[in-house]
DNA sequence: CGCAGGTTTGAGGTAGATCAATGTCAGTGG
DNA sequence: CCACTGACATTGATCTACCTCAAACCTGCG
């Protein structure tokens, strides 16, 4: 035991990870409440605007962090400004890319997000001692990739409308208000990020929206928030039968 | 220690895993020797020929292996048999997805390739009780990832042309003989293969592979065959810049 | 009201798909 | 040695899904 402090405070969950809504479902989980403590004194819960930058492709990586509300945005750019959305994380999951001081990409805010942050090497160190907290951080790479790989075949196999349709069929299960059948939800990204997250264009997307709308498939209250009355119809348009 | 063996030729690498080319680099190389004699006890080598599946999309997952020598493709394939190229793993390379029964894609030799395999169950046994190996898998996972999102922005983002140019810059970079300028390798796939990997039509890919040579970018030995005059021209057509 | 940011709609062009033919090369058997 | 075969690759002609460019349309806001 490395850790200097020892009096019964010491062993107690810190107040602000108590009140923590995804601690239960995050990397957190796998730490004891000392580890909190270490952890939380170097941390900062930070309020995050939609559009901004968390941390830039190609900078050094300074800070972790975990996802508390909102939905952050991992892209990478060509250097014509070409842009491609390669990842959409939601709370409560773990933002960065452990063992790398370069990050490749660039991770945006992007809805009004709130983020727990904290120093690259407190993390690291906490890793190495905690088999546990790799562990989840293995299992959430993990699952990243799979997402990637599913979404790869979007990228290279899908028609237009098919990808607008699994990309409201990915929002529509993250966000699972719903019972299964019909869904209603808000989405978190403009007609310009769907576009950068599908490989097409504004425009494209526009107008694979309103066929799906004309269609019947979903129906649009406003441009942000979509409805869904049948979600297996949803689910064949976008070519997972 | 719940190892039996307690005699002197319990601590000695075995004899396989001493003459294997791929120990260093492979997640083996996070096991003592008490534990290579476990896991060499229920392992097989094994050759495979080019086109043989290893493991299938939607069935469950019984081993494991290293790659140690050849290439697999990890592919996904939709219900009408559109199919897409999601990853290719080359020696020493670990095949298999950590913590979860069934597969979400199959894997497939490329090339006549050897690979070295084991249950499921043994490596689940040895990851709970060696972090150092959690942690190898950890590192190929993420490997895995960034190599995932950066097709996903050549699938997303580029054209047929700078598509093609990035496939032979990869496996150039993979292969590495030659001296950073010139560059000449084997192709490990068939044009077919080439076309699901980029998300591209067989016809396609020819007609840019010829332009590339009527370019002078690359020269075709015979179709399986090519050598590129200058690197940094290719990584040019390739979008790189 | 007018203006700005995001979105939709339209007209026309093009990269890449599709369909079909031809070419190449390693076997195989006469 | 040369014809025949089958798998793979190239080439050509046409078609279409998606891009590009341009205009119109919201919706909120000073």
């Amino acid at each position: 035991m490395d850790l200097q402090l020892a009096d019964s405070r010491s062993s107690q969950i810190p107040p602000v990870c108590m009140k923590c809504g995804v601690r239960g479902g995050g990397v957190c989980a796998a730490l004891t409440a000392a580890q909190l403590q270490e952890l939380n004194r170097q941390s900062a819960r930070q309020r995050i605007e939609a559009g901004t930058e968390v941390v830039g492709q190609g900078e050094e990586i300074g800070t972790y962090a975990n996802i508390m509300q909102g939905v952050v945005k991992l892209t990478k750019m060509m250097a014509d400004g070409r842009q491609q959305i390669v990842g959409l994380q939601f709370a409560p999951d773990f933002i960065g890319r452990p063992f790398q001081r370069e990050s490749t990409l660039s991770a945006e805010a992007a809805t009004d997000t709130e983020i727990c942050s904290f120093p690259r090497a407190v993390l690291e160190r906490l890793t190495e001692r905690t088999p546990e907290l790799e562990h989840r951080l293995h299992c959430q790479s993990l699952k990243e990739l799979d997402d990637a790989r599913d979404w790869m075949l979007t990228l290279g196999r899908k028609t237009a409308h098919e990808k607008v349709a699994s990309f409201l069929y990915l929002i529509a299960s993250r966000t699972h208000c719903g019972d299964g059948v019909k869904s209603s939800f808000e989405l978190p990204l403009s007609r310009a990020d769907i576009a950068d997250f599908l490989g097409l264009t504004i425009e494209t997307v526009s107008r694979q929206m309103t066929k799906l709308r004309k269609d019947g498939t979903i129906s649009i209250e406003n441009s942000r928030h979509v409805t869904v009355p049948n979600m297996e119809r949803l689910v064949r348009c976008a070519g997972n039968e």
